[in-house]
DNA sequence: TTTATTTCCGGAAATTTTTCAGAAAAACAA
DNA sequence: TTGTTTTTCTGAAAAATTTCCGGAAATAAA
């Protein structure tokens, strides 16, 4: 595997381990009509090329006191590249901050929030987003239900 | 273990779990000073009670081709049960929607697009997302860079 | 304090991961 | 085609981990 072409057993682990990694070896060995061996070699293969980032629990937020999901799009009143990259490296250190994307168009910042309450979100509002220099606006939107929530792309 | 109270050594084990769900039994007791067979049982518990809900491979999207992302904002037409009833379930079937949420406020829903490129975002609006009924407008933002990007919630 | 309940632990058994040498398959050159 | 090299695959053995269990320790209740 000199090349960086993924054949189709590599897609199938893939796919296999972006639903469920707890799979083990032999279950995937299984499963591809493949040795353990074999499985365990790709597998490690893949982790190493980074094809594999990490590999993560996903919990339920519901349980764990994050009711509350937003999605906040952020105007800066400046963009200079000092600008941006300070705000990005500010914003990244609130708890409540899942994501930021840099975006094109209308607006400069997506961040993804997740709080226990509206109230919760308030205070991440006025006491933490606002405060960073050179924010201009921010305008919140939350999500009334999650339709579809996916990690695994399909391959 | 009969409340739903999660003590520190089971917030523990969810902080750690989150940002890396391949420490085995043995690398977690030794974090957490407690016995192997101890966090095995707790291990075992937080996945039953549905703490932890899965878990999964996180694939580095730029080696898999999904180099394009973008957030859609959609308006629909009409907002009766059905129409969003329809319209979450048909966009759900569409492998270049990630996650897809109902939203408040100026616009219906938010769905978060992963695509080779510009090209193939093109190709999924005009015959894919603008071909369901009762979508109105849909407004798209792409990201120019993932600043952050977390799945695990600080506990 | 005594009793009941829960949590925790060490060790053993079962299972899985990891390693390895050789076989099979594929790629390549003559 | 044939022989050579390289890569991939396999089964088996060794190493490591998970899983189970009885009883000890800690905690809560009587």
């Amino acid at each position: 595997m000199m090349q960086n072409n993924l054949d189709p057993i590599d897609l199938e682990i893939l796919r296999l381990l972006q639903k469920d990694a707890t799979l083990n070896n032999k279950e995937l060995s299984f499963k591809l009509n493949k040795s353990i061996a074999t499985v365990h070699d790709r597998v490690r293969k893949l982790k190493e090329q980074g094809y594999i980032k990490r590999v993560v629990a996903i919990l339920d937020r519901k349980k764990i006191d994050r009711n509350l999901l937003a999605f906040s799009h952020v105007f800066l009143k400046a963009h200079t590249a000092e600008t941006l990259v300070e705000f990005e490296t500010e914003v990244a250190k609130f708890s409540e901050v899942m994501e930021c994307f840099q975006m094109t168009g209308a607006y400069d910042f997506i961040l993804r929030i997740a709080t226990s309450d509206m109230d919760a979100y308030h205070l991440f509002l006025r006491n933490k987003l606002a405060t960073l220099p050179n924010v201009s606006t921010v305008q919140s939107f939350f999500v009334l239900s999650e339709t579809k929530s996916d990690t695994a792309y399909p391959l």
